[in-house]
DNA sequence: ATATAGTATACTAAATTGGTCAATTTAGTC
DNA sequence: GACTAAATTGACCAATTTAGTATACTATAT
């Protein structure tokens, strides 16, 4: 029940893009370099980004990549779905075909309950959600002693 | 993020010796009929139910498998944990050290929030609820007409 | 032109998954 | 006490997925 790296880091990639928008467009080498990701992997991660319309890309010198859209509207489950393919714990709760018990199955009604669930969370996160997440981090002293 | 055969096989089983404890204990050759498992695998599957005390087995002629509580106490939550570890979706959720990133990381914290979202439905689904939710889709007929 | 930067394709090592098979232990029954 | 039914254990294996690396290619700003 793990997320593999592809969504993990993919999500990581695009929170430094969203967070970096002044230098836009970024370079690979620095999204690399920040987020601790080979370059040859990140170009990996990037081209389903660039395919399902989250981040466009400009050539040649002074290019890089930047968010298509800005990050309020980048939610986390576009992001899962593009680099995880469907967030389904098993395979028929999207697809009833592949097992001949679909239509009595109980187990296959929990593992739709854990989709939801899991879907409610990637849904109601975007990147600017993240975005101010991280501010909070980074001040971390006035915030905390008054508590 | 798919379970996998061992989680999903592993709930079936569990239900099915739910629904069964008029004959208990239940021979694991006819859980394997009912259930579509191959009887070696059903084999390595069973072992860690009985190690994490769901399941009692009794050796011999009249042996079989039972359940070790009553299907009111046995949490999704449990069978999955037994079958397939953590169900925290990134190593980190558990085990901060695994990554340095991990005391600044806000996609960590999504990470923490989307495990939380799959324990709620995990822990609060029982077998009992599986059974009961089985019963009622066996039948369909008087159920339904009225709707 | 040419250097820069992303794009595409092919390959690979390691881990995980989903099993099978054979040997062993335990416990009832004759 | 021998026999047999049943679970238990451990060794093994093939296919798939993951997490990359390497290499060659294409587009573009200057």
């Amino acid at each position: 029940m793990k997320l593999s790296t592809r969504g993990r880091y993919g999500t990581r990639v695009l929170l430094d893009l969203a967070l970096h928008r002044d230098e836009e467009p970024v370079l690979l080498k620095n999204i690399a370099r920040r987020q601790q990701i080979s370059l040859p992997y990140l170009e990996h991660l990037i081209a389903p980004l660039i395919a399902g319309g989250v981040v466009r890309s400009t050539r040649g010198p002074r290019g890089g990549v930047s968010l298509a859209k800005p990050p309020e509207e980048v939610r986390l489950s576009e992001i899962i779905q593009l680099l995880e393919g469907s967030i389904a714990p098993a395979e028929c709760v999207n697809n009833p075909g592949v097992c001949t018990r679909s239509g009595f199955c109980v187990t296959r009604d929990v593992w739709s309950q854990l989709k939801e669930a899991m879907n409610g969370v990637l849904e109601s996160t975007t990147l600017q959600d993240l975005v101010e997440r991280q501010k909070t981090k980074e001040r971390p002293k006035e915030a905390m002693y008054y508590i």
